[in-house]
DNA sequence: CCAGTATCCCTTTTT
DNA sequence: GGGATACTGG
């Protein structure tokens, strides 16, 4: 009662009406009901949720009842971060985290109430498609085998129907139509892998959120336990999610409907798991009522920059249309760069970045943005040779790399001794064991109740035994003692260094993986938490900033991928390959609605830059998978006007060697 | 039954 | 240019 007649006068620490445009503020003192927030490229979206974060604490909402869902917990840690300076540290105490982690604390919470008894194990896409893949051997006759679409292709398959939730009949008909012959054995395997993944204790991502919308539809009491507790709900991104988060999301809201979600219909570049911006549209029908706000104002970018970004959305038929514009006046016109091939790209960027640097321009303030992983390989080995420290993210994680892939195999069975495919990864190293011999020893261990002795009795060839021992001396040392996460890491790595040596010719480097890898385990208390973040928030740098920041400083290059670059910005941004056929990608240009998210795409990396703009593409290449020359830009540039799109072209164009 | 060799496939983006 | 699968020899 007093708190109701405090906040009614209360007066607000931060001046919200100064510090904001009038739609952000708009956004920030609706705290009641549904919103929705259109929010374009470089409007101020993350400074529109921390405010808001700031305000609602200041309005004495408990943190602890705000949920803010985001794409990576980063992003939420640096929301909370910033609206932590902003007020105070009560704003570190709010909920947050991505879809995914906020159902994995939930199910954990309630998972004896819902039957998954003492815990699970979350298993990431390759344990997946290796499940997949036994299921597949053992139900296809081998004459089928090679007809029948591949692991990797089911997997996509069964994660398509869930995250749109769909029947697998609707996905093959709509996306796999040549498969729609084996459509029964397709949707038998689907079942025979949940069942498996119920015997094993496993949850894969989507059950993650399967379980979680179960959870609240089948218990009325939790639904309501759960709902209530989160008085305000915030979701950022709001168009990369799918129709099971959106169902999921209005589970959550159902108590009090105080849920605003952000987004860009523009910027949607997630579809191909599953994301529907359409949700971005059908939330004023899903929640009757909803302000919606339109974040137009760009802070970002120089009028040059958003005259172009502007000319490639427009041809986009996307339905909430908005035109950015920005106050702030002059700046240089981006350039599209073409040059005599792959390597006079690279060098292209290097004599920039050095012309840059001369500026006062520091590294850090630089990114180059790329359609794919491995499209930066060629700049990667010409900045190491001109000394030009860099960082990439996204492309191969680290945590996939086979090498951390074994280590962690050993420690998740230390969590879940029953963990067929780690076991499987695990004996495969040992010599002469092979998958029969993998087989039987598993089964022996899976026959015990508890622990490894299955590694003892196992009726196996006398010389396999002993190769085995050194897995035995292994696992007798770990479960002894009372370790420290390190020191079970610790007594693994030494195991596995020398079947590292023997397996890789890179060895030292990737000893050098695992020892980062030790660095990591070193923060955590808990195995299991350790494994679930390797899986759920997987470090997506091969190198971890925040670790090795003590060396060399921090003023890197940045190489990104596109979808890793979301939400970021930088002074000056090179977009390598757009090259028709790279860029927007081969496999796209047939299918419309992929041809779009490859544009908006194209529109997400350039509204990256806010004072300068590189595109560059090579003259000519040789593509293996189409056999076609590809020579043309992108066509989302390609017919822009000199005015807007400077040209020019960068090496030695012989045509005569 | 394992391990080494041949062959075919595909080749994006990520929780 | 690599990874997974299929075949063959030991």
């Amino acid at each position: 009662m007093k708190e109701m007649i405090n906040s009614a006068v209360r007066k607000f620490s931060i001046p919200y009406e100064k510090d904001l445009n009038s739609s952000q503020f708009e956004a920030v003192i609706h705290t009641k009901g549904p919103l929705l927030v259109i929010a374009g490229a470089g409007s101020g979206k993350t400074r529109t949720l921390t405010y808001r974060v700031a305000r609602l604490v200041e309005e004495g909402i408990s943190p602890g009842s705000i949920l803010l869902l985001t794409f990576t917990r980063k992003a939420a840690q640096e929301m909370l971060r910033r609206a932590a300076g902003l007020l105070d540290n009560r704003c570190e105490n709010i909920s947050g985290g991505t879809f995914h982690s906020f159902a994995n604390n939930i199910l954990r919470k309630y998972s004896r109430q819902i039957g998954l008894g003492s815990g699970f194990n979350i298993i990431d896409r390759y344990d997946s498609e290796a499940l997949i893949g036994l299921i597949r051997k053992e139900m296809l006759s081998t004459s089928r085998q090679s007809s029948f679409p591949r692991n990797h292709t089911l997997s996509t398959i069964f994660s398509k129907a869930l995250n749109k939730v769909l029947t697998i009949e609707d996905v093959i008909c709509n996306d796999y139509p040549h498969f729609a012959d084996d459509l029964d054995t397709i949707i038998a395997i689907n079942k025979a892998y949940k069942v498996r993944k119920t015997e094993h204790y496993y949850l894969d991502y989507d059950d993650l959120l399967v379980c979680f919308k179960a959870l609240m539809e089948e218990h009325p009491d939790l639904r309501h336990r759960i709902s209530s507790s989160y008085e305000h709900i915030m979701v950022d991104e709001y168009q990369d999610t799918n129709q099971m988060q959106a169902d999921i999301l209005t589970l959550l809201a159902s108590a009090n409907k105080n849920i605003m979600v952000v987004g860009d219909d523009s910027q949607s570049i997630y579809a191909f798991r599953g994301a529907n911006f359409i949700n971005i549209m059908r939330f004023p029908e899903l929640f009757p009522g909803a302000r919606t706000i339109t974040l137009e104002e760009n802070y970002r970018s120089d009028q040059p920059i958003l005259d172009l970004t502007n000319i490639i959305i427009e041809r986009a038929s996307e339905k909430y249309s908005k035109t950015l514009f920005t106050r702030r006046k002059g700046g240089v016109k981006p350039l599209l760069v073409c040059t005599s091939g792959e390597n006079s790209q690279s060098k292209f960027i290097i004599e920039k970045i050095r012309e840059l640097n001369q500026y006062g321009i520091p590294l850090n303030e630089i990114a180059v943005l790329f359609r794919a992983g491995y499209h930066s390989f060629d700049l990667e080995i010409e900045l190491t040779r001109s000394d030009i420290p860099f960082k990439k993210v996204g492309g191969f994680k680290f945590v996939e790399s086979a090498h951390i892939k074994d280590v962690l195999a050993h420690l998740k069975v230390l969590v879940n001794s029953k963990d067929r495919l780690s076991w499987q990864r695990i004996l495969l190293l040992v010599d002469r064991i092979g998958r029969q011999t993998a087989n039987k020893i598993f089964d022996a261990i899976s026959s015990e109740k508890s622990g490894y002795t299955g590694l003892l009795t196992a009726k196996i060839k006398k010389q396999t035994s002993e190769n085995l021992s050194g897995l035995k001396d292994l696992f007798g040392k770990i479960d002894s003692g009372v370790m420290s996460v390190y020191e079970m890491g610790d007594k693994v790595v030494d195991y596995y260094l020398p079947l590292l040596r023997e397996q890789f010719d890179d060895h030292p480097k990737r000893a050098k993986d695992l020892e980062h890898l030790l660095s990591i385990m070193e923060r955590y208390d808990s195995l299991k938490e350790f494994l679930t973040d390797m899986t759920l928030e997987p470090p997506n740098t091969s190198i971890d900033d925040s670790l090795s920041d003590n060396s060399g400083g921090d003023d890197l290059l940045v190489l990104s991928t596109i979808h890793s670059a979301k939400g970021l910005e930088w002074h000056t941004v090179f977009i390598i390959w757009a090259l028709d056929g790279r860029f927007p990608s081969s496999h796209s240009i047939n299918n419309p609605e992929e041809l779009e998210e490859e544009l908006r795409l194209m529109y997400v990396a350039a509204t990256r830059a806010r004072k300068s703009l590189y595109f560059t593409y090579p003259k000519e290449v040789y593509d293996r998978s189409t056999g076609m020359v590809l020579k043309r830009p992108s066509r989302f540039l390609d017919s822009i006007n000199s005015g807007i799109l400077g040209k020019h072209s960068f090496g030695s164009f012989n045509y005569f060697y």
